[in-house]
RNA sequence: GGGCCUAUAGCUCAGGGGUUAGAGCGCCCGCCUGAUAAGCGUGAGGUCAGUGGUUCGAAUCCACUUAGGCCCA
């Protein structure tokens, strides 16, 4: 007789090192260490020198702030597909990058500097930016490393290295070459306090109270041709303006070209107004009455002349699509030096961008009755003289949102100034990008559209910043003549001298040092050269990012693949895509994926005043690196990415539930030695060839999600692998045997095949997704001949042929269509306090002939398929099948627990059951 | 105001003209105690955002509306 104790010693229960609880917080940055350690990113790269290359080229963050989840996100996502990739055999390596001149930084070195700012050197600042990016640059380092992300990160890339300045430079120069770059003047916000120009990120928008006027303007033109009603009338346009000040630089009047106009007669004079908009006008303007002459689209408009009211120029009309009819007339005042809409319809229709407004916001001497005047102060002189004139029909005040100064609070105003642009149009540039375009491909396809409009309608890129942390834009000035020097061949020896010594040479060093030797002006023969002090717009930094490519042999131009956030199709998509096609005549780019924005629970942007803004540090510390990169492999990131409390949960309880799968295959493999142990596959059960196949019909759609960079298919099917598939059956049937079977027996080496086989695959193809926990678990994996030191340096599994025939799957699903209805009917019998555990039961079938012949093939493995001690089964003659549960015959077995009526016939161990007590003599007991 | 996108169970996702809309998780209730801060089972959850249209038939196609997102004005 021997205790239960002892019965239990000769089971082969799991055992296994590989924690239950995770510690992922604490472990993951153990895990980085060791890979640092062991330079694990230098070794897969090695191990796939002269592979076919990927390439992943990175958009650089900004380096200011720490990451956000949108950052995160974007990072995981990224190391997602270069993962995968590599262990889809290709040599792909990462370089990270940085975003480091540009305005937010400046602004917040500025605050920083305080008073301090206005005493100190540009040179000194820029040492300030600089010393400020790096500090992020750090920062943003360490966190994104902290994720899992395996790349250069001793070595990225940053836009302010000489050698990347003096890229940007060449590309610079090469549409110098082409004469696409060219200066023009737009409309820029401007404070004439500071007198200075204004970024969108220096402007607040704060109520502020305007006049409100309606102006009219004489028709010139006769519309009486057409319409013989107007014969002989007095006819005039009225529009409407909060700026009176913007009307001395008035050049036309914009109508939408789709909305109906009218002319109408108010008292003795007949004006011209959107028709929707004649009642409110008329009430507006105090006519009670008023009578409708003639009605025409804005298109018929087009051309006419109007008569400027308080200055001899004439005004035309012309259409713009932006006109609305939510206020005001329908006629739209248009002052193409003082507004953007304005500056676009000026260019259209090759008006003068007009603008008598110098620096501190006086009119300029030449203007008529206002030179030197304030334009605010000109605007009440300038209502009062049209009121005197008759031009005004009516003055009042309104309230609305208007632009601000960030840091003297002072309205500001728009005003043109001097600028770098690169035309769009010159040398079809716009028409060459539109053909990138097409030949791109687009993840998801709608973003070919929504790129393709914006590089329709964008006007001409203005490349110039009135800043000083940037880099230069190298041209020069003739003191003598005024002449403009720039061209691509100073470009490039100005790039020769920032690849040396960085951009800070243009402010250390006099003109004469940065141009050629001995340059001379080639209008009037001067040597004596003025230096530019506009700065690059950072847009074209970044997008000058694939000059990195080209250059070293695992890193080719063009880049298989950029990825960020789709708000990016307005900025590096576009400005990557222009440079590339302008400087290297095609995209640097061959697919381009996008993802979206991460909200909250309810799908509302985050946001740190809604309360609602969560960082990932905190997901971190508090659950580890693996849980957010779960949350980017379950999301569907085409689309917007919700985060939030239950989110977290079910995240946390699916990594569970994985790593306690891992842990099982594992505890049951403690004495698995695959090198000898491996069962050849037609020795192997059914049910172990079962599963392989199962999982590797996994294996095929993973790798074609992986291919397809559908993530969340890759989760969503391992995950219900692991649930469904293994948890839910497959490991639970096999328990039976691999706990009681003999150590060494078939049945037991068989599934420890599969068992081992599933691990190593499930483990490779969740590492992209897990690459701690798939570590971790690899390192405890039972080794074997060549096994790698890490599974991120294997490679996915391979294609493999079928384990188990068609027929038999499909004989499989048939009866685990049954066991549904086992456990349906067992469930019942539970409830009515016949069984409890599983074992405690006995099956009766009455089949139907089919199902009777299928189960009659497969009776000798029906009790452990359905997890109960027998199984009987009867043909019977009806179409149903039915199923009958009732209590087991026979004895508990103590060793394994099934009933059976051979408990009692072993005189040794009396008992245990017949299967245990031959088991026993096996091992000897 | 314009361009592009999204809306299916509490959560994450399938289904894209044809029975009664699916999966996993969660939840409820139970079982087990040899995967145990684990494992197994049953069950309940949906006006497919709303309205209108096309159609013999619409979650699915079209239009509009609502709510939300990104970009622009």
């Amino acid at each position: 007789m021997v205790d239960k104790n002892d019965l239990k010693k000769t089971l082969n229960l799991p055992q296994t090192t590989f924690a239950m609880k995770a510690q992922l917080a604490q472990k993951e940055p153990e895990i980085i260490k060791k890979w640092e350690k062991m330079n694990l990113y230098q070794k897969i790269q090695e191990r796939r020198q002269g592979h076919p290359t990927f390439v992943l080229h990175d958009g650089p963050p900004y380096a200011n702030g720490h990451i956000h989840l949108g950052t995160a996100l974007n990072k995981i996502l990224k190391d997602f597909i270069v993962k995968s990739k590599t262990m889809r055999g290709y040599l792909s390596p990462y370089v990270p990058g940085w975003d480091c001149h540009g305005l937010p930084i400046e602004i917040r070195v500025d605050q920083l500097l305080g008073e301090k700012k206005k005493q100190i050197s540009v040179i000194e600042k820029r040492k300030e930016c600089r010393k400020y990016a790096l500090k992020f640059i750090d920062i943003q380092r360490e966190e994104f490393v902290r994720l899992g992300v395996f790349g250069e990160w001793q070595k990225p890339y940053l836009t302010m290295n000489p050698e990347y300045e003096a890229d940007i430079l060449r590309f610079l120069a090469a549409f110098f070459d082409s004469g696409n770059v060219y200066k023009g003047k737009r409309p820029v916000h401007w404070c004439l306090h500071c007198q200075t120009a204004l970024a969108e990120a220096e402007i607040e928008y704060k109520e502020k109270k305007s006049p409100s006027i309606y102006v009219k303007f004489p028709l010139l033109s006769d519309l009486y041709e057409k319409f013989p009603v107007l014969k002989g009338r007095k006819v005039s346009i009225i529009i409407w303006t909060t700026t009176p000040w913007t009307l001395p630089a008035n050049l036309a009047i914009a109508v939408h070209p789709d909305y109906e106009y009218i002319a109408a007669e108010m008292g003795q004079e007949v004006f011209i107004m959107a028709r929707r908009l004649l009642p409110v006008v008329a009430e507006e303007l105090g006519f009670t009455e008023y009578r409708e002459l003639a009605v025409f689209s804005g298109k018929e408009l087009e051309g006419l002349k109007a008569r400027h009211p308080f200055i001899d120029r004439e005004s035309v009309l012309v259409l713009a699509e932006y006109v609305t009819l939510d206020d005001g007339t329908g006629c739209v005042h248009t002052a193409p030096g003082h507004g953007y809409d304005d500056y676009l319809t000026g260019i259209a229709y090759g008006l003068d961008i007009y603008t008598p407004v110098d620096e501190e916001g006086k009119f300029l001497p030449q203007v008529e009755r206002y030179g030197r005047m304030n334009v605010f102060q000109a605007n009440p002189v300038i209502i009062e003289d049209m009121k005197k004139d008759g031009t005004l029909l009516k003055a009042s005040e309104i309230s609305h949102s208007y632009p601000h100064c960030w840091r003297c609070k002072q309205p500001v105003i728009f005003r043109a100034t001097e600028q770098w642009f690169i035309s769009m149009d010159k040398n079809d540039l716009r028409q060459r990008t539109l053909q990138e375009i097409k030949k791109i491909r687009w993840i998801p396809y709608w973003g070919e559209e929504r790129i393709a409009n914006m590089m329709a309608a964008r006007p001409d890129w203005c490349i110039s910043r009135q800043r000083s942390w940037g880099v230069p834009i190298p041209a020069f000035y003739c003191e003598n003549c005024g002449n403009i020097l720039a061209d691509g061949h100073i470009t490039r020896h100005v790039a020769g001298i920032f690849e040396k010594e960085g951009s800070n040479a243009w402010f250390e060093k006099p003109a004469a040092e940065l141009l050629p030797p001995g340059q001379k002006c080639p209008v009037c023969g001067s040597q004596n050269f003025k230096k530019e002090n506009n700065i690059l717009d950072v847009w074209f930094e970044s997008g000058a990012s694939h000059s990195i490519l080209g250059k070293r042999q695992d890193l080719p131009w063009p880049a298989d693949i950029y990825v960020e956030g789709h708000d990016q199709y307005r900025g590096w998509f576009n400005s990557s895509l222009v440079i590339g096609v302008g400087a290297k005549n095609g995209s640097p780019y061959k697919t381009c994926l996008t993802h979206g924005f991460v909200l909250d629970e309810q799908g509302r942007a985050m946001s740190k005043s809604l309360g609602n803004y969560i960082e990932p540090n905190e997901i971190i510390s508090q659950h580890g690196a693996e849980i957010l990169r779960l949350w980017v492999a379950m999301l569907n990131y085409k689309e917007d990415a919700r985060f939030g409390q239950e989110i977290l949960q079910r995240l946390v309880e699916a990594y569970r539930k994985i790593r306690n799968t891992w842990r099982f295959l594992l505890g049951n493999l403690y004495d698995f030695n695959p090198d000898k142990d491996l069962v050849e596959t037609e020795k192997m059960l059914w049910l172990d060839r079962w599963i392989l196949e199962r999982s590797r019909q996994i294996r095929d759609r993973v790798i074609q999600a992986y291919d397809d960079y559908e993530f969340h298919v890759v989760f969503h099917s391992l995950y219900n692998f692991f649930t469904v598939d293994l948890s839910a059956f497959y490991l639970d049937v096999v328990k039976d045997r691999m706990y009681c079977s003999s150590p060494a027996s078939l049945e037991r080496k068989s599934g420890q095949t599969a068992m081992f086989l599933v691990l190593r695959d499930t483990l490779k193809l969740m590492a992209p997704v897990l690459p701690f926990t798939t570590d971790e678990a690899w390192e405890v994996m039972p080794a074997y001949q060549g096994k790698e030191e890490s599974v991120h340096l294997t490679d996915f599994p391979a294609e493999a042929s079928r384990w188990l025939s068609e027929e038999m799957m499909k004989k499989v699903d048939r009866l685990l269509e049954i066991r549904e209805k086992v456990q349906k009917e067992m469930e019942k019998a539970r409830e009515s306090k016949l069984i409890g555990n599983s074992l405690e039961a006995r099956l009766l079938f009455r089949a139907p002939e089919e199902v009777y012949d299928l189960l009659a093939e497969f009776k000798a493995d029906l009790p452990a398929l359905f997890i109960v001690s027998a199984v009987q089964v009867e043909p019977v003659s009806g179409a149903e099948l039915q199923i009958l549960v009732e209590r087991a015959e026979g004895q508990k077995c103590e060793r394994c627990w099934n009933f059976s009526t051979t408990v009692g016939q072993d005189a040794v161990h009396p008992e245990v059951c017949a299967r245990c007590s031959q088991v026993l003599k096996e091992i000897g007991q």
